[in-house]
DNA sequence: TTCAATGTTTGAATACAATTCAAAAATTGG
DNA sequence: CCAATTTTTGAATTGTATTCAAACATTGAA
């Protein structure tokens, strides 16, 4: 008697309906203007239902972001299988982040937001798990190309793990995304193109790091051409996945 | 005849209490349980005297963090004077950002809530402007850095100029900062010793922008004792201030 | 089928702070 | 000294997250 296994799938159901309708909410209206009556009201639901989903309302934001974070993983990964050298795979993941932050700003100013104390702290124990644990899908494909590319001769060790070497090139892209996310930031310093310089400063590291083959980062054309040459297999891999879920929808 | 002058002098001061508590509440019982009210009574103030200065809690973390800000504007000023080659000045940037992430851990934890959307847009024009012009004079140490670098021949200028070459090295910084301050989330990773991952992976990315002298960061012995040195001479800066500041309580 | 026990959902009530604003107090200038 | 003006006050207002007692639904034993 599967009466358990029907309920928890219908639980299941449940919260992902409030994720998707929280989504678009915040898509539509911004972060600062998600309430959880009017969240759980748009679900036909009422508001305590919600929490018995959601301890509190940074719970559900953390659950959100885990959420997203999935499908950036599922991109990810998919971009680590890219049939190319390493160091070009290891580059396609900052174009692949730059661009993921692009299509979907929100999700990466939640993400951003996710990882502040006041939101992070607030969460319960088990969404922070949860995250961690999306977490270590794209963890794992960048360590493995990372490993790939020691193990290729590409990338001398340096007597470090993948998981010490990949923080660099890990932090550089956060780092420098987290910035372009506030609004007037760069500017105010006058920086201008701050993609262009991610992508160049992603490429300084990786010549540091002695990941071969060397690239010069200011020459332009060869560098517009590899993210051209990315962006079209980043765009076949999206539109798989975009086929992929519009197969489920139908399911 | 000097009233206004008086008003708007007994005007800063106040606004300089509030935020001088709010900080000493901040850092006592962390920034989540910060309440305007308790923040004026702290004060011996009504409330309504507080959003005279603030025009809403956001705008006053704004404010604050702006504060912290030039105390560490200072002390990277300072590190940037250090009499030393323009490697080791750029690499003391790093120690002196993450010493004082470690020395006040509250602060870089405002810092990061601060630049996130919710807290950022919420607040004034004004205090957004205020926390950019504070930014400044930092960002002019680090970019004279630059500047007498590729002018004493120790760095390639790529064609690109001091700003841009800037925002790797500060990228990277922020970014591994920011994944630090979040509890779990790099021992999720099984990264450990993140401190010491920052310092390789910045002298990474300064052999691969071409700064001379190279070094080698995956020789400890030599990283610590570049560390150590420069521990000493921010020690030193960090005292000077500290007197200096010492000598303004007096007045 | 019936019914007590158990689990789930509901939304109005509660709690908690941020923010406002009318009245009181202080200051100014004539 | 006083009327006008500015500043301060803190109780009232507002907006929302969160709770919880009552209503409803489900289950399984008799």
């Amino acid at each position: 008697m599967g009466t358990r296994e029907r309920r928890q799938r219908e639980f299941e159901a449940r919260e992902r309906l409030f994720l998707e309708t929280a989504r678009r909410l915040i898509r539509d209206d911004g972060i600062l203007s998600l309430q959880m009556a009017r969240l759980a009201r748009a679900c036909d639901y009422a508001t305590g239902t919600l929490y018995q989903h959601f301890s509190s309302k940074e719970d559900l934001l953390v659950a959100l972001a885990t959420r997203r974070l999935q499908e950036h993983a599922d991109y990810f990964c998919q971009v680590a299988d890219w049939q190319a050298g390493s160091r070009e795979r290891m580059f396609a993941l900052t174009v692949a982040d730059f661009r993921f932050a692009r299509k979907h700003p929100g999700f990466s100013r939640l993400l951003q937001y996710t990882f502040t104390e006041v939101v992070w702290e607030s969460a319960s124990e088990d969404r922070r798990a949860a995250l961690q644990r999306a977490l270590q899908p794209p963890a794992k494909a960048v360590r493995d190309i990372v490993q790939q590319a020691i193990e290729a001769g590409d990338l001398p060790s340096h007597g470090q793990d993948a998981g010490a070497l990949m923080l660099g090139p890990w932090g550089l892209c956060a780092g420098i995304q987290s910035m372009i996310q506030t609004r007037g930031l760069l500017d105010g310093l006058g920086i201008s193109e701050p993609g262009r310089q991610l992508y160049r400063h992603a490429q300084f590291l990786l010549n540091g790091l002695g990941w071969q083959p060397l690239m010069d980062p200011v020459d332009d054309d060869a560098l517009s051409a590899l993210v051209k040459r990315i962006e079209r297999e980043v765009l076949a891999v999206e539109r798989r996945i975009r086929a992929a879920e519009a197969q489920e929808m139908q399911r």
